[in-house]
Parts: structure tokens; sequence; C-alpha cells
DNA sequence: GCGGATGGGTGAAGCGATTCATTCGCCCGG
DNA sequence: CCGGGCGAATGAATCGCTTCACCCATCCGC
């Protein structure tokens, strides 16, 4: 493997030299400078990051954790991530928790021995506790899509609670009186804000709390929203309404009234979250909650850039809150 | 920050020491062990992976370079690749060429920096030429979803002719005698193949080969899809039956079928292709050919392993394709 | 009692870049 | 004619780790 030595040498000056070219190269003389780059594409010299890296002490990479890749929220979370970070020089790292908190730990201490400059995660952890080693290691990181207790704390996310209100108020407008939420894992906050919006949204319609009946899902995804759809079909007395904890619950439940032949949405509407680009696709499209994925990912880079690259005490922490939208379609509209 | 000297002069022993317990414990006296473990707790020493790398020539990272991440196929194969590589003691970057060759060579000059251990990689650029840089730099790769003419180029791919004859095959024995084929780029390897099979299959059963109208989507997505579906709709004499190259294209064909009001599968049947899993949650299930996508990744990287990991002189190149396999559904079943 | 294992540990070399104090010409003004 | 200033290039130190040749006791067998 060719090395900055290799070069000097074919060029004749020194390795300084050699490093100037390629980084300060208005410090070369243009003769110099030319020789030296004819050198490096005739032997194919590629510089060695690790070696940068270990005498810059930083990486030039920022670390994505996301909770599923599966869902393409995420997915469009990372591209915003990722677009903003490579404008600023910087590589994406892009991992999968798959919501487990051991590979989070696995892959956060994977971050810390990479010397990344910084995290962006939505943490798998409900106690938070597993960005401790962050913490103590001065890795800067910030929240996507949870905001920590603690307002030190950097986070880009999303009015839950706003979301699950908007929800519901749609729901109760259209009459319905009986609505069961899908929701999932309990110890995720997004599951429980988006059911304490609908609640609250209930309650100012003047209804009573038990209007709402949950059914808790395993996991955030389609074969999970199947699962529940089949569930809530054995209910007593089956209800008018379902709104889902986000769209693959949601598109599972539509995948289970299809089954059981259920009219969507005349026997049973059924709102989203996310809004997914498959969710306007689905068997009838759905209405949805929607996030500005893109968004949280650049506004959550950028934060950490911010925090990275400027001097950190001139940063403060912030702890930004986005609103979302409800997305009407054939899902909670009766009468096509 | 804290190195692994400072462990040392706490520890009390040498650099050598610190390093074997951290890599070869069983080297160490049990008790002297047990002491540095302790101080490493203590101190939060976290090893530098630029400096290990540094030394040992080569990272611990495998990078995956895909076409377009908001595929769920892509995502498939990410997934199944990550395991595989994770398990070997890996870390999997993953990244979105976003089918731009600029994009492409920007990430496999920074894998060369890095001097990542191998590339997975789905080309872009179908000259196949944006890989000789790999290749001058002596790093291993392995085609994902195409395969090389140089036969001493590793892949793992599909039969996308035998996909291809599959799906026309089917809407062939379901009576169509006039199909669409909803192709993308015509540069791309896999549409032209999926093409060519559904062509075959109208040779084998002795219709002419103008029974098969194309149809060139901009890029393979939902919305070009859509765009694809109102261009089919102006066709002079509309056909009966879409092929599409992928099930993004199809769910936006789909799309445009239900705004036309045009009854899917009786007016239209239409067929996708990578069976991703909201193609069984779409608006009418979707009929599709199922690649078997994590068995991809897997392979792919366990052939990378082989040829990274042991002795490079006893790895043989080779070029595994998979079959593919139909799985009907209603969008293509005439009479529910 | 002495040569040779053997287990446990040391410490310096080196990986490939960056950076900075230093050197080397050269020109210019006094 | 000489000192200063300046642009250009040098080369050694350094980053944090792994590895390897070597050292030091201790113990064993003859």
């Amino acid at each position: 493997m060719v090395g900055i030595k290799d070069v000097a040498r074919q060029a004749g000056v020194s390795v300084g030299t050699v490093s100037n070219v390629i980084n300060r190269p208005d410090l070369v003389a243009e003769e110099t400078r030319t020789r030296v780059q004819s050198v490096i594409a005739r032997l194919g010299y590629v510089r060695s990051e690790s070696a940068r890296q270990l005498r810059a002490g930083a990486s030039r990479i920022m670390a994505l954790l996301v909770l599923d890749m599966g869902n393409p929220f995420f997915v469009a979370v990372a591209s915003g991530a990722e677009r903003t970070a490579r404008a600023a020089g910087l590589g994406v790292m892009v991992c999968n928790s798959a919501q487990s908190v051991s590979e989070e730990l696995e892959y956060l201490s994977l971050f810390a021995e990479q010397r990344v400059r910084g995290v962006l995660v939505t943490p798998a952890d409900p106690t938070g506790r597993s960005l401790d080693g962050l913490r103590s290691q001065g890795i800067p990181f910030v929240l996507v899509d949870r905001v920590s207790a603690d307002p030190d704390v950097c986070s880009v996310s999303v009015d839950d609670v706003a979301g699950g209100r908007l929800a519901a108020q749609h729901l109760i407008a259209a009459g319905h009186r009986s609505i069961v939420y899908v929701g999932g894992p309990p110890e995720v906050p997004q599951v429980r804000d988006r059911k304490a919006g609908a609640l609250a949204a209930l309650a100012e319609a003047g209804l009573p709390a038990d209007s709402l009946t949950e059914i808790s899902a395993e996991r955030l995804d389609v074969s999970a929203g199947r699962d529940a759809g089949s569930r809530l079909l054995g209910l007593g007395k089956r209800p008018t309404a379902v709104f889902c904890a986000n769209d693959l619950l949601a598109l599972g439940v539509l995948q289970a009234m299809f089954a059981a032949r259920i009219s969507v949405p005349d026997e049973m509407a059924i709102v989203g979250y996310d809004d997914i680009e498959f969710a306007a696709a689905a068997a009838v499209p759905l209405t949805s909650v929607r996030q500005p994925a893109v968004s949280m990912g650049r506004l959550a880079a950028e934060m950490l850039l911010e925090e990275t690259v400027g001097d950190p005490a001139d940063h403060r922490h912030r702890q930004t809150v986005l609103q979302p939208e409800l997305v009407v379609r054939g899902s909670s509209l009766p009468g096509r």
C-alpha cells in the first residue's frame, strides 16, 4: 500500500510538503504542487483516514442510531441527517438498534471506540441510562424523536401529544364514540404520549375516558399490527375506529380488516401515525399524522454540528419541538 | 481523554501489559489482569480504534453501498449483511448512492480512505468503471444484485430473466394478451433483464413480441410509478395488465389506477417485483416476484468475509445466482 | 549446582499522517 | 555590503496502540 512517504520520495520532496499539497495547497509553490499532485495520481495514493484521525484525535464521522431501519420514518430521518452531515464534510454511520437495549449499548461503545464526532440517537433504553457512556466520554449527542427530562440534553422531536390529539379529534368529529388505540411496548414514550393526546381530545370533547380502549402490540411493525387487528376483532363490543401508534401497525390492522372482510372506513375507521410514503399507497389510503421526518434529521444534524464544529462554549443546548400535521385520507372518511 | 498510558501508570504496569489484558488476557497473570481491568473501569478507558487500525493496517468495517435506502428491498439486504458482519466482529457502514454515479464515487473513495475491510455494492455506474478504484487499491468487493461480465468478480444476484419470465407467464396464463412493462432507466441491468424474461415468456407462448409495450419510468420509486400509471392510461389501446420492474413502481401504478377509478385486477392486472413487505399491504395486495433479499445480504457478506478473513489465496471468486419466486396475490387474480 | 524451560512482564519500534519550529535562499532597503 | 523579511520547504515530534525481542525470577532434572 502506497503511503505519503512513497509519494514524497517519488516527487523529490519531504513528507511535510506532500501533506501541505493535500491540506493547504496555497502554502506550496505552484510548480511543486502540480508535480506532487501528478505523482499522487500516478501512484494512486489514498491517504489513510486512521492516521489522520489518530493525529487529529477525532474522526470525521457522525453516527446515527435508530430504532428500526425497516420503518420508512427512520429512513427519512437518516436521509435528512446524511445530507446535512455530508454537506459539512462528515460521513454518517447509520446503525439500527432494533429496539434492543443491548444492541444499543454495543453500538454506542463501538461509536466511542471510533471516536465519532457526535451521535444522533433515538434511544431504545427508556431510562436514558444507556447514554451515560457518551456523556462520560464527552461525546456530544442529540436525541431524535425523543425529549430528555434533562434540559441540558439537545433534542429534536415532534409534539406527540398534539399528534395524538389531532388524530382523536378527527375521529370524534366523524362521530366515533368508541375508539381503540393500538399502542406498543408501554415503555416507549411516543406510544404513551400519543395515547395521552388522544385521551386529552376525548376529555375536551366531554367523552368518558373509557371510550378509548388500548391494545398493546408486541412491536411496532406490520406483523404486530396484524395481530393487534385480529385481537381487536375479538373484543366484546367492536369499536368503530382505531388509532395506531404508527403507520406500520395501521397497515397491519388494515390487512387484518381485509382478511376479516370488514369494510374500511365504513365499519372501521383507521388513523395511523408518521405518514410514511406507503400510507398513501395502502389498501385504503391511510389517514395519518405526518411528522417532518427529513427535517428532524436535518435539524438534529445541524444541532450536532453546531456543538461539534463551533466553539463548544457558545453552544446552548436546545430542545426543538416540531408540530405534526393531520393528513386525512380514505381510511377515515366514510361513504366514498 | 484517557489513554493506555494512563491506565498503565495507574495500574503500575507497562503499556504492553495493558494491551495484553485487553487483547490476549490469557497471557496475563490473574492478579495483574483483574487489577488492570479495574483501573480500566475506574478511568473509563476506551481504546482508540484509529490507533489500532493504523497499526493493523485495516479497519474492522465492511461497507455496503446501495442504490436506494428508500426501497425496503435494500433495507432487507442491509439487515442480512449487517447480521452476518457483526457476527464476525465487523461493523457495517451502510451508504446510499441514490443511483448517482458521482455519489457512488464519493463514497467509494471515502471507503478507500477508511481502509474498509471490503465493500458490498450494487453499482450505480452501469459501466462498472467506478469499481476500478477499489480494484487498484486491492480492496475486495462483492456485487450485490448484479453480475459482472468478468468471472473474477464475486457477486450474489437473482436470476432476473427467470423472474421476468415468471411474471409474464403468470399474466399470460390468466389470459392477458396485451401487457405493459413499466421499466426504469434503460441502463439498469435489472430493468433490462426482467423485460427480457417477459419477452421470452411471450415468445414461448407463441405471442407476438409487440404484445409487450414498455413505459420507462424516470426513477424506480413510487412517484415515478404514479407518473407511469397515468402515462399508461393515455395509451391508445389500453392494455389489460402491467408488469413493473419493482414494487415501488407497482404501488405507484396502483395509486394511479385508483385515482382513475380503474378496477384492479378486473380492468388492469398488476405484477410487481421484489415482494417488499408493503406489497402485501397495498391497496390491492400485490402479486410480486419475491427476491431473497435478506439471504442476498447474508451470502454477499459471507463471501466477502471468506475473501477478507481467510487466506486470500484459497478464495475462489464466485458468482452466486439465486432463484426468484412468484407470489400471487389479489392484484392479478380476477373475480374476487 | 547448573543449563534450560517457562511464565510473566517490559519497553521500544513502528504504523501513516499532521504540524511546527527551523532552515534555506533570495531580494530589498539602508 | 549587510541585516531583515519573506516565501518555500524540511524533518522531527507526536498521536495511541500492538507486537516482538528480550529480561528476570523461579523451578526442574540430571
